[in-house]
RNA sequence: GGAGCGACCCGGGCGGUCGCGGCGUCCCUCGCGGGCGCCGAGGAAAGUCCGGGCUCCAUCGGGCAGGACGGUGGGUAACGCCCACCGGGCGCAAGCCCAGGGAAAGUGCAACAGAGAGUAGACCGCCGACCGGCGGGCGGCUUGCCGCCCGGUCCGGGGCAAGGGUGAAAGGGUGGGGUAAGAGCCCACCGCGCCGACGGUGACGUCGGUGGCACGGUAAACCCCGUCCGGAGAAAGUCCACAUAGGGGAGGAACUCGGCCGACGGGCCGGGUGCGAGGCGGCCCGUCUCGUCACAACUCCCGGGUAGGGCGUUCGAGGCGGCCGGCAACGGUCGUCCCAGAGAAAUGACCGUCACGGGGGCGCGAGCCUCCGGACAGGAUCCGGCUUACGGGUCGCUCCACAC
RNA sequence: GCCCCCAUCGUCUAGUCAGGUCCAGGACACCAGCCUUUCAAGCUGGGUACACGGGUUCGAAUCCCGUUGGGGGUA
């Protein structure tokens, strides 16, 4: 069985906490980042990006649908994003808001599969928002309608 | 040892590093902060299949319609659940299964095959007692008729339903008597119906008598009987804040009584009947609210806006333990405990170690080394059940084989 | 989350309420043959389905229960 080395936490003083002011919780937020953002997808993982006018650590959101599984499945894919997100928090560009989606089942996946991913999507990202600027919503023909 | 049946239990333990959600408390450089303490998923949290709590519909009243259930007795807040018992079916057995009321209230359905499918029927077949004919023999005499006998490997009428055959199902079964052949036609036993006695709270059972077969199947077909059910569902609902802009369309109906003002044009208030609209899931009754010579208001429909916060929201038909009652489900009582309450959603990541299971190797052996493995699955209003998914263990029992 | 509905050939569907006549019918598509120099069209013939598992019944696409997979509504 593949094992996650500590030591790439440990190389990552100061403290990695993820506090609940780090989360994108309204949805009129989300509806932001996904109608204005910038998406990069790297390996295993999508992010979509949105600057907003200040400097301060970046926030996220996970969007798991039901396509990834049952709850448990959902759960762990979460959660692994989550775990990616907190422990690279310190080195991702500070002022965005951040949505991270699975693009491969990721139930079996071990932390050490989605960790470099979710760094270099939203670095991918970031750098497209910055020199692109923010994007158009793109016409969803056809299928579900959002209001 | 093998095959099987039932009941119950468990759903890895300990430790480390970095984190997460609640609540409480303290600190500060007050922020989307930090420290400390306590708590933090399941036996199915699942499917959403039943039953309830709760909330709103003014009240949830009566009837119809509609739906659910269906042996008996108990348990329960209630149930379609549970327990015990009865009856039937399956199995050598332990045991398991049963939507298990009514088919003598009525209606419907049964393809194909078959003679006949529900007021039965006669294809093959069986019979030759009875009637008529035919053939033969004998007898009589009024010589062409009568009588008697024989013939079903002669015919028809007719009798029969035992046997064959069809079918899922053919209008009791077996045996004997009986008969021309047969048949509940008669008899015995079994089955069935009815009556009675006894036992049981009861479903029902046992025994006796009697009838002489009259009652086929299907109600998860309509239906009848009995019991139960008002509707919606926490995105229920309620309060606050914010916002849209007073948007578009449709609708209907009169009389009368009393009081007051006014001073003859009438106005105001209250009541009655009628009418209209609406609420009470559908319909009727009943009832309530509003309106009633109409700009408006009202009611309904359409369109538009908001997507924030508080409450509901977790102490409950609650868990655990003892005692008592009960065959049991369960109930009573005493003690003790507080056990997720988020609001797009928290239990995680990684590692060590010990147990457990499996494979391989070493060892006479106790054992040791090494490599794998651990299912189904995540609270979203809460309980009681059912069903479905799934890893393992303990105990008891049955049958078979072998040994003693 | 809660509340409803649906499932039949490759596709769209009929049959389901009132079980048998249904080894399930039709259209388009597909395959083969004929016709044509060839293709298309036309003609002839053919293959192909009741989502799955139980139950009721003599008999189930149809009735009942469960499972699975889709779809819709709702602040």
């Amino acid at each position: 069985m593949r094992r996650y080395d500590p030591r790439v936490s440990e190389e990552l003083r100061p403290r990695l906490t993820l506090p609940a002011g780090s989360r994108v919780r309204r949805h009129a937020d989300v509806r932001r980042v996904f109608d204005h953002g910038r998406s990069a997808a790297v390996g295993p993982v999508v992010a979509y990006v949105f600057a907003r006018d200040d400097d301060a650590p970046p926030r996220y959101a996970l969007v798991v649908g039901k396509r990834w599984g049952n709850a448990v499945q959902r759960n762990r894919t979460r959660r692994l994003l989550r775990e990616s997100f907190r422990l690279t928090r310190p080195e991702l560009p500070r002022g965005f808001d951040v949505i991270l989606l699975p693009r491969e089942p990721l139930f079996t996946a071990l932390l050490g599969d989605v960790l470099p991913g979710v760094r270099q999507a939203v670095h991918a990202a970031a750098r497209r928002f910055r020199r692109d600027g923010p994007g158009q919503p793109r016409a969803r023909e056809g299928g579900r309608r959002r209001r």
